[in-house]
DNA sequence: ACTTATATTTAGGCAAAACTAAATATTTTT
DNA sequence: AAAAATATTTAGTTTTGCCTAAATATAAGT
């Protein structure tokens, strides 16, 4: 058996591994919202339980065990979010923060209806793959991030990199939703901005928008 | 802000509160399968945050704010349930436990969506009413147990008393479940079992089921 | 390479929510 | 009404998960 508390810090390292390497005390306690002695302590908890890979000074990662607890805690995220945008129709800025207390409620059999009841849906409201129930990450589109899309590129919103509410506001107040079609007209070259074409009418996104903007280039 | 925990205390005091009498510190102790001394700890704590009206050896009862509060996590366990039977078609057996943990989210917006997205229902898989968002219940069926209904009256199952896996079993195999018809054929004396016509077939049941047995008389 | 800066760990502490064991109240029985 | 039984409270512990402050290790700058 296993604490909220423990998920969220195996979540925590999930999110903060790229390409093998494992995530760091201070990173987490960044991630986290906590002090970097308290990460300690439970890093060395976890790595008693068989779910983390702990060396001092050396940061963590997580093991098979623990990798496969992580996919599940976000596919139940994620699941979740999807319910909470497409069934109760709330906003994908309004949801994570349920989200969070919603994906450390116990029962697979809970979440494999959940996933049957949503159709099986291989991505969230932000655009993010959603693991099966065999903890495996499909991700069959090309993603890429709007700011490296070329000149009369024709994609497709499917996500968010910051979820930030602020962001998401911007975003819904310009109508650029989930699944909406955007064209790039031009890239200006002094500062890198967007000029792009959207619900049929012509407008301008700084770069800093475009490098949060998830788009399905395929 | 208040824990899941205290919460659990409050449920607890508002389902062994009958005619405005409050539980005892033993009876609670039993229903939450914790010690007494632990239960006199939380409730010097539930009547310092001003919920509970405790006093030394005469057990505790909730005042107003307290009462607000329970009736709200039961307004949330009751939904819930709906959602897992008609949305995810679990079985009336099998969702209390999940129910317990789904109470404790927290999300005003995610209970009323919830409601309406359930079509606003008054009465739980097992019969019990629903608090409104005004934390009102209104049961306007006449309901009693099938132990107290006279020979030849036709009535509705609308929930059990005893939750209990084994007596939701048991009314699983007989077919005898939610909205069916009962008609109570003949009381026998000697032992106040029920010979009842149900699904078109005559069947004996204990007057042990028929205290357990909820319908709608009306 | 040495000094400074940053990152991490250790040690000790605190609050929540449970526990056990002992003390005290209340209730019931005789 | 006294004794016995039961209920409740008090006092002191434990575990979890966080904290602060101090110590130590690693990394960076000159």
């Amino acid at each position: 058996m296993r604490t909220s508390s423990e998920e969220d810090y195996l979540k925590a390292i999930y999110a903060l591994s790229y390409n093998n390497k494992g995530a760091s005390t201070n990173a987490l306690a960044n991630h986290l919202n906590m002090k970097a002695s308290s990460i300690t302590d439970m890093l060395k908890k976890l790595s008693d339980k068989g779910w983390v890979n702990y060396e001092k000074y050396k940061g963590a990662s997580l093991n098979v065990n623990g990798k496969i607890i992580a996919l599940s805690i976000v596919r139940k995220h994620r699941l979740w979010e999807t319910f909470l945008v497409n069934k109760l129709n709330f906003k994908w800025d309004e949801v994570h923060e349920i989200a969070e207390q919603l994906e450390h409620i116990k029962s697979n059999e809970l979440v494999d209806r959940l996933d049957d009841f949503l159709g099986n849906p291989k991505f969230d409201p932000h655009g993010d793959p959603i693991p099966n129930k065999d903890h495996e990450i499909t991700d069959a589109r090309k993603r890429s991030y709007l700011s490296e899309v070329e000149v009369n590129r024709d994609v497709i919103i499917i996500g968010v990199k910051d979820s930030s509410a602020q962001l998401l506001q911007y975003l819904e107040k310009e109508n650029m939703i989930l699944g909406k079609n955007i064209i790039v007209l031009e890239i200006h070259d002094f500062d890198k901005s967007l000029r792009i074409s959207i619900n049929g009418k012509e407008l301008n996104i700084s770069e800093r928008v475009a490098q949060n903007l998830l788009v399905q280039t395929n």
